[in-house]
DNA sequence: TGTACATCAGTGAACGCGCGTTCACTGATGTAC
DNA sequence: TGTACATCAGTGAACGCGCGTTCACTGATGTAC
């Protein structure tokens, strides 16, 4: 039964904020094109109305991730200069919180998708690198700092919350003390603690 | 045709050095039980003759690249406490080398594993998560900081490593420019440049 | 030490199963008059 | 504005294909005598 077209850009959108959702919580291998529809409210046959393949829809959902994750970025970096130190120390502390280790889906794109990027197909190694590229200008501003010290900064965070992450099922406390050790993180003066 | 005893041992040996390469290069979920076997020049029918299932190949692979590594890092942890500093910094220098950001298969195993890891089956988790507990300490040993220190450094090798490697193929100059700004990184001081 | 037999590492065909993708079909929407 | 028809988003069965795993078989090794 044919469905207005409001209604189907919708469909579409939804299947690509759970693609967004589901990819992150088990990788792009790990969800498959039923499942993706099957969280929208569809059924997979019609998956091929709104992409050509399930790489497409890899592309643009990694695309979205990237495009919440800059402009939370962004807006720190757009804050008012006097703002600016708290708000960053607060996006730090955010990133690097408990409630973000555990949640299933990865917040931040690059913890999510950095280890399986280079093995998926060229529109999604794209999208990453492009998002990336405007993730880390932003933060470079955000953190008010030189572009060495901030992709440092960026560094720190992506290594610590991934290491925390990889074992906090089986090692919690060593996983607290890795994002507690990060939280410390002098890199920065004047920002963090 | 049966063979001789040690000739098995030597092949199951093989199997799992293979699995070591091909787990770091392709991830868990992309190599086959038959790729495997034909790695190590052998057919896959064989495969349950050494190994109760995939998985178990899986955390035999993951133990083995842990192994190798927390050797190659646990000596600089040993060397004589007027090397040590030397040795830590050839060693930061290697880790973030173009040849480390280029090889297909990641020497280090929580770049190669971390975001898969906490996916996978109960064994393989558990021997990633004793291999870094034990990668931890003897980096803290080997950088002659405070834990907490260490861990920061660490968490920074491995971000900028995951980061520069997630980018490598579309935004070289981007993945250049992340190893060049870490390896400048004053955590330590006295230990580079 | 030599012989006879059981063991078992390796082989390659076969099995289910889940996946990405295709397809014929449905029927409300969009459009041409 | 009303009517008639073409369009197309969604449905669900079906398709190949690759994967992990199983199995009957082979024949040299290991062992009991």
């Amino acid at each position: 039964m044919r469905i207005t077209k409001q209604r189907a850009a919708e469909n579409r959108t939804r299947v690509v904020e759970q693609a967004a959702r589901l990819f992150r919580e088990k990788g792009f291998d790990g969800v498959g094109v039923a499942e993706l529809m099957a969280a929208a409210g569809l059924t997979h046959g019609g998956f091929y109305n709104h992409f050509g393949s399930k790489t497409q829809v890899e592309a643009a959902a990694c695309a979205h991730v990237f495009d919440k994750s800059v402009a939370r970025i962004a807006a720190v970096a757009e804050s008012p200069a006097a703002e600016r130190p708290r708000a960053y120390g607060a996006y730090r502390e955010r990133y690097l919180s408990a409630e973000a280790r555990d949640a299933s889906a990865a917040a931040c794109p690059m913890v999510a998708f950095a280890g399986d990027v280079s093995r998926q197909s060229e529109a999604v190694r794209a999208a990453y690198s492009q998002g990336l590229a405007a993730y880390l200008q932003a933060f470079a501003n955000a953190s008010g700092a030189s572009r060495g010290e901030a992709i440092r900064a960026f560094a720190e965070l992506v290594g610590a919350l991934t290491l925390a992450r990889s074992i906090s099922a089986c090692d919690p406390a060593l996983s607290d003390e890795i994002l507690a050790a990060a939280l410390q993180s002098p890199t920065i003066a004047g920002t963090t603690k």
